[in-house]
DNA sequence: TGTACATCAGTGAACGCGCGTTCACTGATGTAC
DNA sequence: TGTACATCAGTGAACGCGCGTTCACTGATGTAC
């Protein structure tokens, strides 16, 4: 593959990742997604075989990229520290209002029992992965299972709710519930 | 409105509500709803002006469902208490494999964003009521809506993880960590 | 009581639209001699 | 170095399909005299 190509395959990525943080993997249409990256829906499949496989790298490399983003926490921390480190980012209002380099999961969850098997794959990889990093010990790791869902549920009402009040509210007090 | 006629009105609005627990309120078709409730597409305007119509009323009325189940429990119990027991059926497998009677949020919080407003307003609503329901004094609200977060978010991680380990460990993890 | 007409719930075909996908084509770049 | 051809990335129109919505119609029920 050129060069050239794989840049746009790149931009092609970026751009689906994009629209999978704000909508899940489902509702962006090929045609808004190759708009989005500056070209024209007939290119799109010298790139990708179907836009569920487009969807489904966007995913992958996008949780990739949210482990990668934990792994580089102070490692003298523990697990307990790593986890409220972890939560102060991911319930501020920042995350929730960001429109890329954001968790896909609050927007994604809702629409896996529809998708192919390998996003469910992907997904259940990315939380056991997620829980290892967040532990000292796997006694630990239920705890960190709960904060997983306490944080994704926390940010995906948040989300549904908009900017207000309420919103910020809800935010506040899953902080404040980590364990 | 003739009696036949509200009662057909009736068995459309379930047949949407079924649907809205399984898929959110946008996958879902008119067509589909139509056939589930035994009728075909072309009568549905005579019921309501929209599809969203259609979704806001079956929402709205599911979501008061849940609470008048919250509102059965034991009257005696103090805030810790019923929310303890609520988590637990919240986050037990029959919950999470349920068709009918189920909570709708984990698989609509994704598409909130894209509803007409009144979908974030009934939802604030019922988040704020719940939330009324779960505690004995102000001061609890907050862990009250952290719980709603924990719950809803534990459900929707073990839904899109389907019915396995993972999926079941999550649901015990996150039912333990309840406040 | 019987007949003529109005009302009503529901049918089924059609509409315009956006979807995922295909494909013949274009214009630029790379290669061979 | 210049020319002829092959390769390649991307375009834009078209496909069949399911969507939400509309509408002319049907057959059953209700009303008036």
């Amino acid at each position: 593959m050129s060069d050239k190509k794989s840049k746009t395959r790149e931009r092609i990525i970026q751009a689906a990742q994009a629209a999978l943080i704000q909508h899940g993997p489902a509702d962006p249409s090929v045609s808004q997604v190759m708009g989005a990256a500056g070209l024209t829906v007939g290119g799109f499949y010298a790139h990708f075989d179907s836009k569920d496989e487009l969807m489904l790298e966007a995913f992958r490399q996008l949780l990739d990229e949210r482990r990668a983003l934990l792994a580089e926490v102070d490692p003298s921390l523990d697990g307990v520290g790593r986890r409220a480190l972890v939560s102060a980012f991911y319930l501020s209002r920042k995350h929730r209002d960001a429109e890329v380099h954001a968790c896909p999961l609050p927007n994604a969850l809702g629409e896996m029992q529809r998708l192919p098997a390998a996003f469910r794959e992907v997904l259940a990889e990315h939380i056991e992965l997620m829980t290892a990093q967040m532990v000292d010990s796997p006694e630990e790791a239920d705890a960190a299972l709960a904060d997983l869902a306490l944080m994704i549920g926390g940010l995906a009402l948040a989300r549904a709710l908009g900017t207000g009040e309420l919103s910020d509210r809800i935010l506040r007090a899953a902080k404040s519930a980590v364990i």
